[in-house]
DNA sequence: GAAAAATACTAACAAGTGTTAGCCGTCGAT
DNA sequence: ATCGACGGCTAACACTTGTTAGTATTTTTC
């Protein structure tokens, strides 16, 4: 019943959902047709059907993994005994390191939710308010303490993710600057503003 | 010729034009239909071809003139004698504002620039590099003159760009934070990160 | 090797896409 | 009063959309 398509030890519903998500970031999720995507996996566009469901459910899955991904590492985090500071700065490298190699998804995830059906789509978005809220938890425990200079937390929270998400935009012209590199100032930055 | 349709004294073209700047925001340009886009004018779909010449023509319209906004003010704010630090200080404040009143302009800018048809996706990717370089050349300029701390200046820029450009989520559920508050903070933290 | 399950194919559907042609009414200018 | 431009309308075009039915082919299981 098993099969081995594709490259690696993947079900071909994975190879089919890996094949579309790159092509949701390039065109976006509308603009992307299943024939579009039936000749990138090989195959005719009504085979797909007998993989998945429907063109949603591919989005469905993708975003769903992302915040669930996301949200299991901050229980983590959030179980851990560092101080606050420390806690943001593993937030913030896991939410870099996600972002440069699992790019696709992640790029789907936070820009075509969106096109999300009901009812996903408000389970999608209060996941995301949980998620949030409990990062600006931690700022706010780290004000509290003395950890952190006086900032709204729901501020921080905004820039911290933005500008983790908008590492996109650097992803087609790395040319001049490492990944490591990337990571390091970026942390930096991100950090140090929140210092005290 | 002219015509005082719609509200104000705007011609027809800006009606429509507006129209469309919040449906692209909604439904992304590619799931925004033409009849969509008729029915919230009051129109058929065919009449709109008398104002404007294409869908496409929308989105050109609309990510120029916000791509022009954003040179025109960079400029005036190089050609200033200010510390680079009251330069940067200046773009984020210009940047959080037009993101609180011309949002769905600028959403659009931001997001559906990649559904340009050629050459005017190279033309805007184009001048949203230098637009970049240039920011980066302020940072780079701070750091040399020791006003900044040392940091890769195109990380800086990245970092400050994307995160006035999450306001967008705040948007929807601006019930906590003020206006002012926000820009207040965001102002704080970005520009706390980069003083040395 | 035969039976069964999985997955591919072709053809087609109903609906929706951007856009054009052609027509008709309503104005302001001559 | 007439002309001509303007902007609305209806119909239609040529295509693309996601998805389903039905059938053939491959693969797995016994």
């Amino acid at each position: 019943m098993a099969k081995i398509q594709g490259k690696k030890n993947s079900t071909k519903k994975e190879v089919i959902i890996e094949k579309a998500s790159k092509l949701f970031r390039e065109k976006g999720f509308g603009a992307a047709s299943m024939r579009d995507l039936a000749e990138n996996v090989g195959v005719e566009a009504a085979s797909l059907y007998n993989h998945i469901q429907s063109k949603s459910e591919i989005l469905q899955t993708i975003c769903f993994k992302v915040a669930n991904e996301f949200m299991t590492n901050l229980e983590q985090v959030e179980s851990s005994s560092e101080s606050t500071l420390k806690k943001m700065e593993a937030i913030i490298r896991l939410h870099i390191r996600m972002m440069l190699d699992q790019y696709e998804f992640i790029y789907i995830s936070d820009h075509e939710w969106r096109h999300l059906p009901e009812p996903y789509l408000s389970n999608f978005l209060s996941q995301r308010r949980s998620y949030r809220k409990r990062l600006g938890d931690i700022i706010e425990e780290g004000i509290a303490k003395g950890e952190m200079k006086h900032i709204d937390p729901y501020v921080a929270v905004l820039i911290i993710l933005s500008a983790v998400s908008g590492i996109d935009s650097w992803q087609r012209s790395r040319k001049s600057t490492s990944a490591e590199a990337l990571e390091t100032n970026m942390v930096k930055y991100l950090i140090e503003g929140l210092k005290k």
